[in-house]
Parts: structure tokens; sequence; C-alpha cells
DNA sequence: CCGCGACGCGAGTATTTGCTCACGTTCAGC
DNA sequence: GCTGAACGTGAGCAAATACTCGCGTCGCGG
């Protein structure tokens, strides 16, 4: 009988004033989480910068972690767009194009917001939003897979799948740990050179 | 006036019992972390577990968080104890072997209670502790960066530092990643020789 | 203009949480 | 064995939290 946590909205807004606030709703979310932290976002504190009751919070969202998983949701659509958009122009590049147009992909990524994506990333204990992002990047892994393959000749890579699974993890990494501690001595341009060193060299091989 | 929030011991054990109380309550916390999550993880929940009085715990612990504190810290000093196990063998080895046992160390490292170590990493949200572990990182990177200056005719890197920072981050995230998503699929004798030649590449360049 | 449903409100509730404190128990030194 | 300090106990408190519900308001089809 212990039924799973909704996460779905209660009641779809249908008149515009409602959808408005919904949208308040989710601003209000993101603000008291950037000053507050996870543990700190409560749903009153979020009603609260709102201006906005309590009662029509629990209108549209039926709890607490729904509130934070449609603002990861949200936030994500934007990352995604801003990388589709740069993936669309890889198509017919050569490696080292192909590379760096990536990494700058990732980067630009990754500016997306920054102190949100700060604070989904490091505050928020892994509710279920977080399987979607794996899921997210699992998604691109295919495309990048086929690239790689389609451009074997120049490359040399014992498993394709690996390769990729493996890049993505690493590149993340950096990335993820450059925007958690934010070390100011580090030089952007710098970072994505050596990081387009590191995939190439990684993927042409040595002897 | 608003003071910091304690997580020394309000009180050192000194008599034996008492210092196995700590630990039963300590062992008792990972055990909570474990089961319930860190939202899970309640004080009083962790005296049952314990069986053991909710006033002991407080004698010895000032609030919630210094528990899971001492217990990070707890698990970390183990990783330490087997990283450095393994660092000692690596002075004067050549570049392959090097690499090849930093990658079975971290791998090793990941295998310490690997169980708690999810938790403690995905789960917990940042609180104090988590900058210690970064320190902790930080501190082995002189050492690599020493490392690849002695070695610096056989290697094509322009910048020590940033070249350790980079890979630090990227093995990291590797790790990080397998042992949060344990994709089964993945061979780990594989990811340690692909790991290898991540490194390897990068450091040795290409033209 | 009317009526009804969607909308918005916020005081209030039930529960949980971290934590205290007054009191009984064990231990070490004499 | 006696004594005082260290230890251990758990009922219970103050505060916070997620969430409800009855009521007033708005807006759209007719």
């Amino acid at each position: 009988m212990a039924g799973k946590r909704l996460v779905t909205p209660r009641k779809e807004p249908s008149q515009r004033r409602s959808r408005e606030l919904v949208d308040i709703i989710l601003k209000a979310t993101a603000r008291v989480l950037l000053k507050d932290g996870y543990e700190g976002c409560t749903t009153n504190r979020v009603a609260e910068a709102a201006g906005v009751s309590i009662g029509s919070v629990y209108q549209y969202f039926p709890n607490k972690e729904s509130l934070v998983v449609r603002v990861m949701e949200r936030h994500q659509e934007k990352l995604r767009a801003v990388l589709s958009e740069h993936l669309l122009t890889l198509q017919n590049a050569t490696l080292q194009q192909a590379v760096k147009t990536l990494v700058r992909a990732m980067l630009d990524v990754h500016r997306v917001e920054p102190k949100l994506h700060r604070v989904l990333m490091e505050q928020v204990p892994r509710i279920g939003a977080l399987k979607a992002l794996h899921a997210q990047h699992a998604a691109y892994e295919p495309l990048v897979v086929a690239w790689i393959e389609s451009h074997r000749d120049q490359l040399d890579v014992p498993d394709a799948k690996m390769a990729t699974w493996l890049l993505i993890a690493a590149v993340d990494g950096v990335l993820q740990r450059v925007f958690l501690d934010r070390p100011s001595s580090l030089d952007e341009e710098q970072l994505a050179t050596e990081l387009e060193r590191l995939i190439v060299s990684y993927l042409r091989g040595v002897t």
C-alpha cells in the first residue's frame, strides 16, 4: 500500500493566471535554494518568497520534493538546448575541430545559471531527478559512439563504447570540479586547451 | 553572536566503556545512513539503532551534523591509509608502471566500504567535511607535480600543475561515476587499462 | 449579467525533529 | 566500603515542518 511519492502536479493550471503562478513559484524555489540551500528550502519559505499562499503551492505541487524536481527539470531543459545547438555544427568536422567545439559546448553548458547549477549539483540530495540527468548523458552517448566509429581510420580506439563512456565521465568530472571549487587561478581558456589535448591524445593513441 | 556550529565532541570519553560507546554510536550512524539515507538519519534513530539512549549520544556529540562528520572523517582515514600504502611503491618506477599503480590504487580506494562511500558521496549534502576531502586531494597534488617534473624528459607537459589538476579531476570523476552508476556491464580490468591509456597518452602528448 | 468552477488564501493541525535535564548507575582511587 | 566524578537514561520540550481545509475571489461560457 506504500504508494510512491508523486512528483507530477496534482492539478494542471489551465488559466493564464495560474500558469504564471506556477512560474512564480518555481522561480521563488530557485531563489530560496540559492539563498538557503536545500535543507533550508522549506515549502513555507518558498511560498513566502513567491509572495504566494502556501495553499497555492500545494494546489499544483503534491509535495516539497516535486518543487525541486521541477526546478531541476527546467534547468536541464535549458542545458540540453544549449548542448543540442552546438552539436549540430559537428557533422563534418575534423577531429581537432570536433573536439574543440565539444569542449566549448560543455563549458558553455556549465555557464547557464552557474550558481543554480552548483546548488543543484552540490546540495540537492539525490532525488529521482538525478537519474534523469544520467539518462540524458546516456542519450548523447550513441551520437559520440557513432562519430568515433565513422572516424575509426584516424583514431586508435579498441572499443568505441568504452571510450565514449570514459571520455564523457572524465570531461564531466573535470567540469564538475571546475564549477564546484572554482579555483580562480584556473584560466578557462587554458583549461579548454588542455581538455582538448586530453581527448585528442586518448583518441589518437600512442605507441 | 551567532556562533558556528560545533563539530568537535563536547566531552572526550575517558573511560573504556565510554570510548566503546562512541564507537558503537558511530557504527550505528553508518548503518542508519545506509538504511535510511541522510534525510532519514535522525539522532533518535541513531540512538535506537545503537541501542543507546539519546542522551548518551549528546554527551559526546554536540549535534546531528557532528555525527555524520565523524563518520566521514573515519571513512576518509581509511581511504588515506589505502592510498598512502600504494603511493610508497612508485618512487622509482617507469611511466607505465607508475600510472598503473596509481590507477589501481584509486580503484582500490573506492573499494573500501563502497556502500558507505556511495551514501556519503551521493546523499550527504555538502557539510564542512567535504572541504576536508578536497583539501586531502590537494595534499597529494604536489606529490604528483613533483613526479611529473622529475620525468619531464619523457613527457610532453607544458604546465605540470595544470596537468596534475586535470588528471586528478578526470580520474576522480570517472571513478565517481563508476561507483555511482555501477554499470554492471563495465569490466573493471578493461576500465583500468583504458584509464592508463588516457593518462599516458595525455602525459606523452601527440604531435 | 449570472452562475459555477477554477483559483487563491492562510490559519491551523498533526507530526517530527534536534536537543535538554533531572535522576539513577558505574567506576576509580583511597 | 566510601565518595565523588564520569557515565548513561529517557521522558519530554520547544521549534520547525509538511501539508489540509473551509472559505472568499476571480474569470469565463452562456
